[in-house]
RNA sequence: CGGGGCGUGGCGCAGUCUGGUAGCGCACCUGUUUUGGGUACAGGGGGUCGUAGGUUCGAAUCCUGCCGCCCCGACCA
C-alpha cells in the first residue's frame, strides 16, 4: 500500500477520551473512530488488524478440528425463553422489537442458537463429536464501557460450540480448545495464562480465563510466577489426542493461578513466597463446560448405540478478537506508539522515501515496494512529499516491527537502512540484502491465511 | 445504577466567576521556501459555543429541563 493512496488518519494529540496506552494509540494512529459510547468505526488499519487477528484464530480453530459457520447477529427470542435465559440475561441484553411485535435481542452470545442448529440437523451419535464456532459482532449492553474496544458494547468474538457424546470427550475438546487458544495467543505474541475462573451467566463446572498480564487489566489476578516460563513453542500438536491434549492442559494449569474471583488465600501460601505474584491482568478469552445445561431444556439429543437418545455435552469457548487488538497494544508499544509483533502486522514493513522526487530515491522505493509486494510481503510505502520528521513519527505510531529507508545520500553508496521498531537499531546494507532479511524474518512468522 | 467531571471549527484548549455577538495551537487549503528525525514565512477556509426553553436592550457566559461523553465504584469476552 502506498500512503498516499490510503486513508490513514492519524493524530498527533490525544483525543481527551482516551485513558489507556491502547485506545491513545488506536485513536492517533486512525484505527477507529468512536461513534457512542462502547461502539466504534473501524478504519482501515484498524479494520486491517481485526482481520489479522481474525484470521489467526480461524487458522488455529480450522488446525484444531473446529468448523466454521456464521449465525445471526439478531435473534428471537423464543429460543432464550427455552433455555430459560431470556429472563435471566439482565440488562446487559439490548432487547428489541420488530414492526410485528416480535421480541428480538442482539445477540450477546450463542449457545442457544447453535444448540438449535444442531438438533434440528444432528440425530446420530455417529456424527459426533462436532465443535463448531463463529466469529461475529456481539452486544452487551455494559453498565459502563471504557478503554476503547477493550470494552466496548459491541464488540468481536470468535465463540465456538462443542457437541460430544460423553463427558470425557466434551472434556477433551475443552482441553483441546485450551491448547488451541494458548497456540492462538502465542502467535501474536501475547502470553496468556490460563486461570481458574467463575462461569458466570453461561453456567458450568469447568473454565479457565486466559489473561495478559498489562497493568491496565481489569481483573486481579494470582500466580506462581513459574507459570510464566512456560509456552507452548513449535511443538507438534495432535489435536486428536486426549492424552497429549490433557497433558498441555496439566502443563499450564497445575501452577497457581487464578483470578481474584477464585482466589483462595490459603492455597496461595504454599506457593514459595518469592514466586507469590499479584498483578492485573485482562481477559482475552475463557472457556467453559457446562454439560447437558442446554441440551437437556432445549432437547438436543442424538441416538446412542443402544438406539436411546442421549443429550449430547457441550461447552463453550470464546476469543475477544476485538479486545485482543488492545491487549496486544498493552502489551507492545512504547511511549512513541505501537509495536506490532511480526505475527500480527497491519503490514510486514515500511518503506520511507527521505527526498519523495528524487530520481534515485523513487526509483529505489519502488523497486523494493514492487519486489516485497510481488513476494507476498505487504509493505506500506510512504511516498507523501512530507519532511522525514514526519514520516518517522508517523511510521512509529502506526508500529510496523520493520522499516527500510531510502535516501539519496545512502544510496550514493549502495546502501537502505533496515531499522527494527522494536529495539531502535538500524543497520546499512544493499536493497536486495533488505529485502533478503524481510524475506527470513516474515518466513519465521507467516502471515494468517483465514478462511 | 450511585458518586464526580466535561460538552466552544477535525484534534487539543482559552474565554464562563465579573453578560456586549468568539480566540489560540495543531490539522486543512493557496503560494513561496525548505527537506537525513513532526521546516519557515505569508495568505486563506471552516464554529447554530451539545440542545430546548427562560431572564435580559443584549447570553458561549446567568437560570431550568433534556441529550451526549468521560472518570471512580459495584457487574462482564
Amino acid at each position: 500500500m502506498r500512503l498516499t493512496q490510503y486513508f490513514l488518519p492519524v493524530l498527533k494529540e490525544t483525543p481527551a477520551e482516551a485513558q489507556i496506552v491502547s485506545h491513545r494509540f488506536m485513536l492517533r494512529a486512525g484505527m477507529i473512530k468512536q461513534q457512542s459510547a462502547g461502539i466504534y468505526s473501524w478504519l482501515p488499519l484498524g479494520f486491517k488488524m481485526l482481520r489479522k487477528i481474525e484470521n489467526i484464530v480461524h487458522d488455529e480453530q480450522i488446525r484444531a478440528g473446529h468448523i466454521p459457520i456464521q449465525m445471526p447477529i439478531l435473534q428471537g427470542a423464543d429460543l432464550w425463553r427455552e433455555s430459560g435465559r431470556y429472563d435471566d440475561y439482565g440488562e446487559e441484553m439490548l432487547r428489541m422489537q420488530d414492526r410485528h411485535g416480535h421480541d428480538l435481542l442482539f445477540t450477546p452470545t450463542a449457545e442457544e442458537m447453535v444448540t438449535d442448529i444442531f438438533r434440528s440437523h444432528v440425530k446420530s451419535y455417529k456424527d459426533l463429536p462436532k465443535t463448531l464456532y463463529q466469529i461475529q459482532w456481539k452486544f452487551r449492553d455494559e453498565r459502563r464501557p471504557r478503554f476503547g474496544v477493550m470494552r466496548g458494547r459491541e464488540f468481536y468474538m470468535k465463540d465456538g460450540y462443542n457437541f460430544d457424546l460423553t463427558k470425557e470427550d466434551a472434556l477433551h475438546a475443552y482441553n483441546r480448545h485450551l491448547v488451541s487458544y494458548l497456540r492462538t495467543y502465542e502467535r501474536m505474541g501475547l502470553q496468556a495464562i490460563p486461570m481458574r475462573a467463575d462461569s458466570g451467566p453461561i453456567g458450568g463446572d469447568d473454565t479457565h480465563e486466559f489473561l495478559v498480564l498489562a497493568e491496565t487489566g481489569e481483573s486481579e489476578v494470582f500466580y506462581d510466577s513459574a507459570v510464566t516460563d512456560i509456552s507452548l513453542g513449535q511443538r507438534d500438536i495432535d489435536y486428536r489426542s486426549h492424552e497429549q491434549c490433557r497433558a498441555i492442559l496439566d502443563e499450564f494449569t497445575t501452577l497457581y493461578a487464578r483470578t481474584d474471583e477464585t482466589h483462595d488465600a490459603a492455597l496461595f501460601e504454599t506457593v514459595p513466597t518469592e514466586r507469590r505474584r499479584s498483578a492485573r491482568g485482562i481477559e482475552v478469552g475463557q472457556i467453559f463446560y457446562f454439560g447437558t445445561k442446554y441440551s437437556e431444556p432445549m432437547g438436543a439429543t442424538v441416538q446412542g448405540p443402544d438406539g436411546k437418545p442421549t443429550p449430547v455435552h457441550m461447552g463453550s469457548h470464546g476469543i475477544g478478537v476485538s479486545r485482543l487488538l488492545g491487549a496486544i497494544i498493552e502489551a507492545s508499544h512504547d511511549d512513541k506508539g505501537i509495536i506490532w509483533p511480526e505475527g500480527v502486522t497491519p503490514f510486514t514493513c515500511g518503506i520511507v522515501n527521505l527526498k519523495q522526487g528524487d530520481t534515485d530515491a523513487d526509483a529505489a522505493c519502488e523497486a523494493l515496494y514492487g519486489e516485497l509486494s510481488a513476494a507476498g510481503l505487504e509493505p506500506l510505502y510512504d511516498d507523501r512529499t512530507e519532511r522525514a520528521g514526519g514520516k518517522f513519527a508517523t511510521m512509529d505510531l502506526i508500529g510496523l516491527p520493520w522499516r527500510i529507508t531510502v535516501g539519496p545520500r545512502g544510496l550514493k553508496n549502495g546502501v537502505v537502512e533496515l531499522t527494527s521498531r522494536r529495539t531502535g537499531e538500524s543497520e546499512d546494507m544493499s536493497p536486495a540484502a533488505a529485502i533478503a532479511r524481510i524475506k527470513d524474518i516474515y518466513a519465521a512468522h507467516p502471515q494468517p491465511k483465514g478462511l
